[in-house]
Order: structure tokens, then C-alpha cells, then sequence
DNA sequence: AGCAGCATGTAAGTGGTTACATGATTGT
DNA sequence: ACAATCATGTAACCACTTACATGCTGCT
């Protein structure tokens, strides 16, 4: 079972909400799952003439501009639940962050520090746009419950990092003297 | 900046601690780095190729049985401290397991939940593992104290999806009947 | 003699990024 | 007229995985 296909997931999934172009399928990917997931159009494009040769979309009517909307078929859609229930093949770990901070020893003075403040900057700087897209008001959608979910995840794992940054920070400090 | 040359840093690291055969290092490697970072033998082989001829590392005495061990050079140390002060360029996020749940909504009964289950499940068994780590005897070496912020760091990183997942099984099971 | 573990590599393929090229539409 | 944005694609490249091929050493 490799890791393949992610994208077909994606794309399928997003354009079971509503058709679009290729160009809003990764804007609306990127607004809306951007937090965990990410497409180029390197990688739409392709992915959107494939999924339209196994007819699993359809092309229909012109979007905003020009440019045509590509809707999922009924095809696509069973295709859709086919890759949701297939296991999860997790791709091997590798934390930049951590590989320097595990050779600290050889870092100049003051990297490590710096290091773990970045992470917690940008921790923070999570939480911040969490609280924002929980401040905008949204109606009682289908997949809201769902959303909601994905969101707490993102909060509950920064959280984590700003808890273990300032544990860290406050070793590496008291080190230093 | 690429996202490049990570595979250098993780071997020229991890031969800065001692000299090892291609074989001994991708041991190494998975023990001790094994759970925030990877490297399969047709990555670290390749790369050692490079780095020898790049005078970066150089054969040295036979391994424990055949094989030859491989030393970093002072040129390799050289090049490991620039490595690890270059910033820090993260892969897109991919979270397979999000982009699932986000679709929730299409998920045949039960699926989420148990989807969530395993994530509690393999975050606990995360724990544990640590845990054993923790229990192993150590020596005050010199790269003990990063290797224990790494540890920590999975740590923290491991409770919040319990936490997160706890959560959210309350949720869901609430929302089925 | 045979097997497990040590050891070294190559080849093919994949998923993905980045950069480039091109052009239409809309608002100012 | 011009700029910004919408829109569609391709080509080159990259890191990485997987599978395969090969042979040595030490133990039983």
C-alpha cells in the first residue's frame, strides 16, 4: 500500500464539496486545509486531466472568469470513499528541528536557544490563526463537526510545542551560566 | 534554499560521533534519531559515495566483520557546523490522517472513530517507548542533554494527541446516539 | 552445510517542487 | 493602458522509496 494517491484524496474530496477550476481547487485546498495539507499546481493540473480521463470528473460550465469548473462524477465519488477507508500509510518521520537541536553540542552559542524560540514563535503563530478562523461565524454545516476537529488538532499539538519550548527554554538558559 | 542535503547533516552528524560502516550508520540512525528522523540504505549509500569523494569522509579499518569504516574529516566537520546553522526550510504539511477526518463527513459509520482510536492508540505506544528510553542507564555525555530535549519533545508532542483524541472520541461517540 | 546478520550497492519508479511560459479577464 | 488576478499547463529536477542483486562472516 504505498503513499501514493494522496492527491487524487484531495482533490476528489475538496470537489465533493462544490465544483471549481483548477486554480480555485487550490486556493480553496490551501485556505481551507492549509494547516495540514498542501498542493501545487505542478501537481493539480496533472492530477485534474487524470481524474478527468478515468472519468472520474467531469468538466461543466465556465468558473469566475474563464476557465472551466470540473465537477466529481458518481465515479468519483465512490472512488472518494475507496481512498477514505484505505489504511494510512504514514510517511517515515523527519523533523528538521530536531536533527540540529539532537547535534546542539555542535551548534554555535546561543542556536539551540534560538532554535527553540523560532518553534515557539511559530507555535504561537499558530494558535493565533486557529483563533481567528474560530472567530469567524459559520453556520451548522455538514462537515463543520469535522473541521472543528482538525482545527483542535492543530491547537492541541501547538500548544504542545509552546509547553515544550519554554520547558527547554528554561533548561538551556539556566545552563548557560 | 532547498530542502536539500538533510540527508547530509543526518549522516555527517551521526558519523561525528563515532566511525561507521554504511550499514552501522543506518543502525545508528534508527536507533537513535529513529524517532523524528529516517534514512533508507538507498539514500545513506549514495551519499556516502558523494561525501567520500568530496573528501568530506574517508575510509578507515575494517568494520566488525567486513565492510569499511567511515571517519569524518575535518572538512566534514566543517561542513556539518554550516549545515546546521542554514535555516531550517519545512516540508509542506501533509497530515494524512487530518485529511481523512476533514471528509469525516463521507466516512462509512464508525470510521472516524476508529480512525481516532488508532491515533490514540500509536501516540500511547509512542509514550511507552519513550518511557523505556528514559529507563535505559546514561551516562553524563555531552550530547546527552539535546538528546533528552529531543525525547522531550516527542513527549509533549505524543500527549497532546492523546489529549486531542480523547477529546474528540467524547465528541463523536456523544454525537452518535 | 546452512542460516542469520553484516555489508554494499544499483535500477526503476514516484510523488512532489520549482520555475517557466502563456494568455484571458476585470478593475482602475 | 496597465496591473492584478484568474487560469492552465509543461519541463526539469529532486529526494526518496522499493525492490533487487550480490557476497561475506560467524555461529550452530
Amino acid at each position: 500500500m504505498p503513499r501514493t494517491r494522496q492527491t487524487d484524496l484531495a482533490v476528489l474530496g475538496a470537489l465533493s464539496v462544490a465544483p471549481m477550476t483548477g486554480y480555485e481547487l487550490r486556493a480553496a485546498i490551501a485556505e481551507t486545509l492549509g494547516h495540514f495539507w498542501h498542493e501545487s499546481f505542478g501537481q493539480v493540473y496533472p492530477t485534474l486531466a487524470r481524474l478527468e480521463r478515468d472519468a472520474l470528473v467531469r468538466r461543466i460550465g465556465p468558473g469566475r472568469t474563464s476557465g472551466s469548473r470540473l465537477e466529481i462524477t458518481d465515479a468519483g465519488r465512490e472512488r472518494l470513499r475507496a481512498l477514505l477507508v484505505e489504511p494510512i500509510a504514514s510517511p517515515p518521520p523527519r523533523n528538521a528541528l530536531l536533527l540540529r537541536l539532537f547535534f546542539g553540542n555542535h551548534l554555535p552559542d546561543g542556536m539551540a536557544i534560538s532554535l527553540v524560540e523560532q518553534a515557539r514563535e511559530r507555535a504561537l503563530d499558530h494558535l493565533a490563526r486557529y483563533a481567528a478562523v474560530r472567530a469567524e461565524p459559520r453556520g451548522p454545516e455538514p462537515g463543520e463537526l469535522y473541521r472543528s476537529i482538525t482545527l483542535s488538532y492543530g491547537e492541541h499539538l501547538a500548544r504542545a510545542v509552546v509547553g515544550w519550548a519554554e520547558e527547554t527554554l528554561a533548561i538551556l538558559r539556566g545552563q548557560r551560566q
